[in-house]
DNA sequence: TAGTGGTATGATAGCGTTATCAGGATACCG
DNA sequence: CGGTATCCTGATAACGCTATCATACCACTA
C-alpha cells in the first residue's frame, strides 16, 4: 500500500539563495546587460521582405492607420504567421511617446475592498487594449509618489490614484506634464475624480440607527490624519444623529491604526471599557466591523440585542457573518468603471482639455441583522 | 437649518457617452495619433547639454553602468533636477529588449484568495525595481492566451500565469522564445512552478475528519474538465479516508460551476436532498463553504452538529464566520513571493538554463468550530 | 623610456517602429 | 485628352536611449 500521497516530497522546495537588495548599482534604475543568448525575435523588416512589400506598408497592415490592399494584407500578416512576428510596443511607444498601458496606485492590494475596483478597471482597460499595471502606496505618500514616477517613466497613457493624502500638488504636477490623471476614492478640485458620497453614507447610516430609536451612538473609524472621507462620514451621521435628536459624544468616537478587523477588536475593547455606552456603533469599515462584532461577542455582548452596529463598503462577505452586516454599500465595481472610462476619454483626446469629471456615487444602506432590523437578506 | 449634505449634489455625475467598442480599426492593436499639444519632455540630450558632458556620460551617470566622475555625476544630476528630466524606460527597453515589468495573470481578480498572492508578487516586483502588470483569465484559455500576447508585446521581463488548463505548450512556446515563466498554482512538467500540495491538503482534511469519527464524507468542488488541483485533493481525501475505514461515494461528489457563495449555496441545496446524507463535506474552497454553511442553517441543519464542514484556502474572513470555519489554510502570500523570486532568479539570468524550480508548499489545517472539534481560533 | 592597467569620456551606430512627405497608379469627369 | 480625386505604396528621418568601440589621461612597473 502507499503513503498518501504518492508524489516526490519535498517540503521546501528548492532552495532558493537569498539576494541582498543592497549590491545594485546605487543609481535610480537598473539597467543590466542583455541575457547571454538572445532567442532572436522577427522584426517588421523580416516580415516586410518575405511578404515583399516596405516595413512602412507592413507597419500599416498591423496598425490599420493607413488603408492596405486586402491582397497585400493578407500577404503581410502570413509572412508573420510564418515568422513568428510579435510587434514591439516599446518600439511603437517610443514613436508615440505613450505606452499602452495605465497605472493604477491603490492603497492596499490585501483589502478585499479593491478587488471589485481593479475588477472594474481591469475591464475598461482590456476593452480599450491597454495593460493595467497595479501598485499599491500602503498609505505612504513615498511609496505612492514613487509608483507615479515608474508609470511616468513608462509613459503609461493615464493613471488612476487613490491619494493617501489631501495635497494632491503632485498629481497636478503631473497632469501638468501631460498624463491624464484621474482620482478615486477621494475628490479632487480641479480635477477628475469618482468617488462615494460619503457624508450621505454617514446619513443614511445614522437615520437608521435614529429611526430604530437609538440616541447614543458611536463612531469607529480610521485615525488618520487629512483623511476626508472619514471626516465627511462623521459629517454626515452628526447632522443625521442632530435632526433625530441623538448624541455622539467626542468620546464615543474610536480612531483605529488601519482597517483590519484586529483593529476593530481592539476597538471593542476599548467600546467594553466606556463607562457610559453608546447603544449603537457606526464602524466604518466592514473589516473592522467584522472584528469589531466578533470580539464583542466573545465578551458575551449581543449584537443586535446589546449593541447595534452599521458598517461600511458592503464587502463581499458581510452577508455571511456570525450576524449579517448591516451596512452602508458603496458601488465598488461601477467605481473603478466609471473612473476607467472618464480616463480614457481624456487618453483618447476627445476631452484633453474639457471640464473636470467629478463623478459622486451614491451609497445604500442594506439592512441586515446586526441593528435588529428587518432581517432581509439583501 | 441644513440638509444634511451641504455639497452640490449630483446623483448620476457628469453623463458619460457609451463608446462603441466596434469602431476601431479590425486590426490588432490601436496606434492613435499623438495628442494635439504636446508637453516637451527633456531628454538625455538636454539634460548631456545643460551638464556639459556627452549624453553616453549623463546617461551613465544615470544607469550606474560604467564609472562616472563624482564631480560630472553631481552635475548631470542637477541639470536633471532643473530640467525635470524623467527617463524613458520605453527607449531604454527598446535598446535592452526588454522592459522593466513582469507580468501576471491571475485566475480571477475578484477572489479574495488571489489578494495575498498578488501582494506577495508586487512586494517582491517593486524592491527590484520593476512594475507589475495583473491581468486575469477569467478561467477562459482564450484570454489567458490573449493577456500572455500582450505581455510579450510590451516585452516584460517575465511572467507569472496560474494557467486555467493543464495543457501549457503555450508557456513552453513563451519560454522557447526567451521569455521567463514561472507557474503558481498549478504544477508544470518541465518548468518552473510554485505551487500547493493539493493531495496532501486533501489528505490532512480527510484524517480530521476520520479523528472525529465521521465514516461517510462528502466532497464539493469546483467541477472543471481537467482540474489537477479537485483531482489531487479528492485523492489526497479518499486516501485518508480509506485508510480510516471511511468513504465518500460517487454519489456525495458535488460539483460546481464557479467558486463563490452561491455556489455553495446550491450546492447545499443537492446536500439536503441526498438520500442518504455524509456526516462531514470537504468543500474544497472557502468562498463555496460560506455559502455551504449559510445555506444549511436557514435549512434548520446545525453546523457541526449534523454536518461537520472543512473548508479549503483559509481566506482571511472564515475564522469571522457565522461558524467560524475549520479549514486548510495554504501559505498564499509566501507563494506569490516564492514565485517571484524564482522568476527574478530567471530574468537576472543567474540561473537562464538551470534545472526547473519546483517548489510545493505545504497546507496546514486550521480548527476552528464547524466540525465541532476543540475550538481554538488559531 | 616603453609598457601595462585602470579610469573617465566621447563618437558612432543602432534597437523596432511610425510620422511625414512624396509619389505612382487607377478611376472618373468633363 | 487633361484634370482631379482616391487609393495604395515607398524613402527618409526621427523617437530616446545605450552597446560597442575608440581614445585620452594618469599612475605605476620594469
Amino acid at each position: 500500500m502507499w503513503d498518501g500521497c504518492g508524489r516526490p516530497r519535498n517540503r521546501l522546495g528548492a532552495v532558493l539563495e537569498v539576494r541582498n537588495p543592497a549590491d545594485r548599482p546605487e543609481a535610480d534604475a537598473d539597467s543590466r546587460p542583455l541575457p547571454p543568448e538572445d532567442a532572436v525575435t522577427a522584426t517588421i523588416r523580416d516580415v516586410a521582405r518575405r511578404a515583399g512589400v516596405s516595413p512602412i506598408t507592413a507597419s500599416r497592415a498591423f496598425s490599420g492607420t493607413h488603408p492596405v490592399a486586402e491582397e497585400t494584407r493578407r500577404r503581410v500578416f502570413a509572412a508573420a504567421e510564418e515568422l513568428g512576428y510579435v510587434p514591439d510596443l516599446l518600439a511603437r511607444g517610443l514613436v508615440h511617446r505613450r505606452s499602452p498601458m495605465i497605472g493604477m496606485v491603490v492603497l492596499e492590494l490585501a483589502n478585499p475592498f479593491v478587488n471589485p475596483i481593479i475588477d472594474g478597471v481591469q475591464a475598461v482597460a482590456f476593452e480599450r487594449n491597454h495593460l493595467l499595471i497595479v501598485n499599491q502606496s500602503l498609505r505612504s505618500r513615498e511609496m505612492e509618489e514613487a509608483s507615479l514616477s515608474r508609470f511616468r517613466q513608462m509613459r503609461v497613457a493615464g493613471v488612476l490614484v487613490a491619494p493617501i493624502s489631501p495635497d494632491l500638488r503632485h498629481l497636478e504636477e503631473l497632469r501638468a506634464q501631460g498624463v491624464p490623471v484621474v482620482v478615486f476614492s477621494r475628490r479632487w478640485a480641479g480635477g477628475d475624480y469618482v468617488t462615494v458620497d460619503d457624508c450621505e453614507g454617514g446619513r443614511i447610516a445614522g437615520e437608521h440607527l435614529v429611526r430604530l430609536g437609538h440616541r447614543r451612538v458611536g463612531f469607529v473609524a480610521l485615525g488618520e490624519a487629512g483623511n476626508t472621507a472619514v471626516e465627511a462620514r462623521l459629517e454626515g451621521l452628526l447632522n443625521a444623529l442632530q435632526r433625530g435628536g441623538a448624541v455622539c459624544r467626542p468620546e464615543w468616537r474610536l480612531f483605529t491604526r488601519q482597517q483590519t478587523p484586529e483593529d476593530g477588536i481592539a476597538a471593542a475593547d476599548l467600546y467594553a471599557q466606556l463607562a457610559e455606552r453608546p447603544t449603537a456603533m457606526f464602524v466604518t469599515a466592514d473589516r473592522v466591523a467584522i472584528g469589531f462584532v466578533h470580539r464583542l461577542r466573545e465578551r458575551g455582548l449581543r449584537v443586535p440585542e446589546d449593541v447595534a452596529v452599521v458598517g461600511y463598503d458592503d464587502i463581499h462577505y458581510s452577508q455571511f457573518l456570525e450576524v449579517p452586516l448591516t451596512t452602508v454599500a458603496l458601488p465598488k465595481h461601477e467605481l473603478g468603471r466609471r473612473a476607467a472610462e472618464i480616463l480614457f476619454r481624456r487618453i483618447e483626446g476627445n476631452d484633453a482639455g474639457g471640464p473636470p469629471q467629478q463623478v459622486l456615487l451614491q451609497p445604500r444602506l442594506v439592512v441586515r441583522r446586526s441593528c435588529g432590523a428587518g432581517a432581509e437578506t439583501r
